[in-house]
RNA sequence: GUGAGUGUAGCUCAGUCGGUUAGAGCACCAGAUUGUGGUUCUGGGGGUCGGGGGUUCGAAUCCCCUCACUCACCCCA
């Protein structure tokens, strides 16, 4: 870093995923897939770009994401903007590749980055990673429970229990505006008495003032309709499938009538997993049926349900839970090249990549270090072996391969070498 | 967007009632009789004390502005 140069910095509420990072990551991305694919999910990579309108679409025109935390820019006459959730992009993906004619069943799963222009703050940020799994073409409950399974499981996988299904039905056309009505017209009456919150959100979704925490708030909502009671017969028979689908699995679920998902596409069911021990940031996944959105973006109308995890909560569930056990940092490579000598170089070159084409990992010194400073790099550097090459090996056609854990070191001729190493490598060291 | 807190080396931090060359640990680099790593020892590089302005003989320290980060609210994964 020069004094009269300007760094750079991420960009607010965006951070590196560094090497050392990684594996974790890793870890994460392989139970989501394998909880996925074993209920025949198979993984879907759509578009990170999408057209602004198709958010404004499906997400809602007037709700925060859309309203205020879209990365949106134009290019020509085309607006974009960077995807703020996952389901959006899926189903587009979805109703372009011709899926509903012919093979409208579809269980898709995603793990991918999404952007959103918050303010950031703990377990929030402007770019994160989700875990969307999405269910296509189905009114089944059992896919609902399915996937609500599943992502219980995922928790579980990681080591967190007692995971708490939160669910409740939005209803689906008439019985949803009914009920919206219903509550609008319950608290219209005490809303001077409520929060400058609840009055705000009174006029921008109603559903949400039934969810407001403040104490004094929720003494006026004594009493408020219950969506339940509102529901026609059909959409109550599919909750009540759902709930006793879970059931069978053993695992119970908690009716909570003022569960209203922020989305516009939500219908019908809809769930929230948590992890009460957490508190405030017990929510670690969001999902629901959305039962009109393919139609709504150009398809037939077929039913959907889906989820999202985000990534970043999780950890941070694991880390406040104590159970986050960070995977070893692993070397770069399983050997590192020492030159014993001056003038070595294009034959370290050449040496190592004699290696690699056998299946080798290796890595040489590019700082013209002394032999005792390479030796201590590759001690530094987590390596299993070292391998020295000098004048005297060269001459000879050997090698020293030094196992760096067991500080043994063996003269191996260099034909030999590459299994010598693989053979090593083989057994636990 | 609103509010609060914090900015000193790559990292974690110390720095007194304002006082002269701003420190420690870790990390990094180099040595400890010249072809071999974990420990130890010695030495070294690295900071315009976030930036700008003000008060003062003198500012990392006090005041103002600004930026950044963090946390909270709204909302949400």
């Amino acid at each position: 870093m020069s004094k009269n140069q300007r760094t750079y910095r991420a960009p607010r509420g965006i951070r590196d995923l560094l090497p050392e990072d990684v594996a974790l990551a890793e870890r994460m991305e392989r139970i989501a897939a394998s909880l996925a694919t074993r209920r025949g999910f198979r993984e879907i990579r759509p578009a990170l770009l999408e057209e602004t309108a198709l958010f404004k679409r499906s997400v809602g025109e007037v709700t925060d994401i859309v309203e205020k935390e879209m990365f949106s820019f134009e290019r020509g006459k085309t607006h974009l903007s960077l995807r703020p959730e996952g389901t959006a992009g899926i189903v587009r993906a979805y109703i372009e590749a011709g899926y509903p004619r012919n093979r409208p069943i579809q269980r898709f799963f995603h793990i991918g980055p999404m952007f959103r222009y918050e303010r950031p703050q703990k377990g929030r940020e402007r770019m994160f990673t989700q875990f969307d799994v999405e269910a296509l073409g189905s009114m089944d409950p059992r896919l609902d429970a399915e996937v609500i399974q599943l992502a219980a499981l995922f928790f579980e996988s990681l080591g967190i229990d007692e995971i708490e299904v939160r669910i409740n039905s939005m209803g689906d056309g008439d019985d949803r505006d009914r009920y919206r009505d219903a509550v609008r017209a319950f608290l219209a009456p005490s809303m001077e008495a409520h929060c400058d919150l609840c009055r705000s959100r009174f006029e921008r979704n109603v559903l949400r003032v039934l969810d407001c925490k403040n104490p004094s708030c929720r003494e006026l909502h004594a009493g408020a309709p219950a969506i339940v009671d509102f529901l026609s017969p059909e959409n109550e028979a599919h909750f009540a499938a759902v709930r006793s689908s879970l059931e069978r699995l053993g695992r119970k679920t908690v009716l909570d009538s003022g569960l209203v998902r922020g989305l516009d596409y939500y219908t019908r069911t809809v769930f929230e997993l948590h992890h009460p021990p957490l508190g405030v940031r017990s929510a670690l996944c969001g999902g629901g049926r959305y039962d009109h959105l393919v139609r709504d973006l150009g398809g037939p109308d077929l039913g959907a349900v889906g989820f999202a995890i985000g990534f970043t909560p999780t950890l941070l569930a694991l880390e406040e839970l104590g159970i986050l056990d960070r995977p070893a940092i692993r070397p770069a490579a399983d050997c590192f090249l020492v030159a014993a000598g001056e003038g070595l170089d294009e034959e370290v070159f050449v040496l190592a990549e004699e290696l690699r084409s056998r299946g080798v990992s290796v890595v040489f010194d590019v700082e013209g270090k002394s032999l005792k400073s390479q030796m201590k790099t590759a001690n530094a550097g987590g390596f299993r072996f070292a391998l020295v090459l000098g004048e005297s090996e060269l001459e000879r056609g050997v090698v020293q391969l030094k196992d760096l854990p067991a500080r043994e070191q063996h003269e191996i001729a260099r034909e030999e070498l590459a299994d010598r190493i693989l053979e090593a490598l083989a057994v636990p060291s």
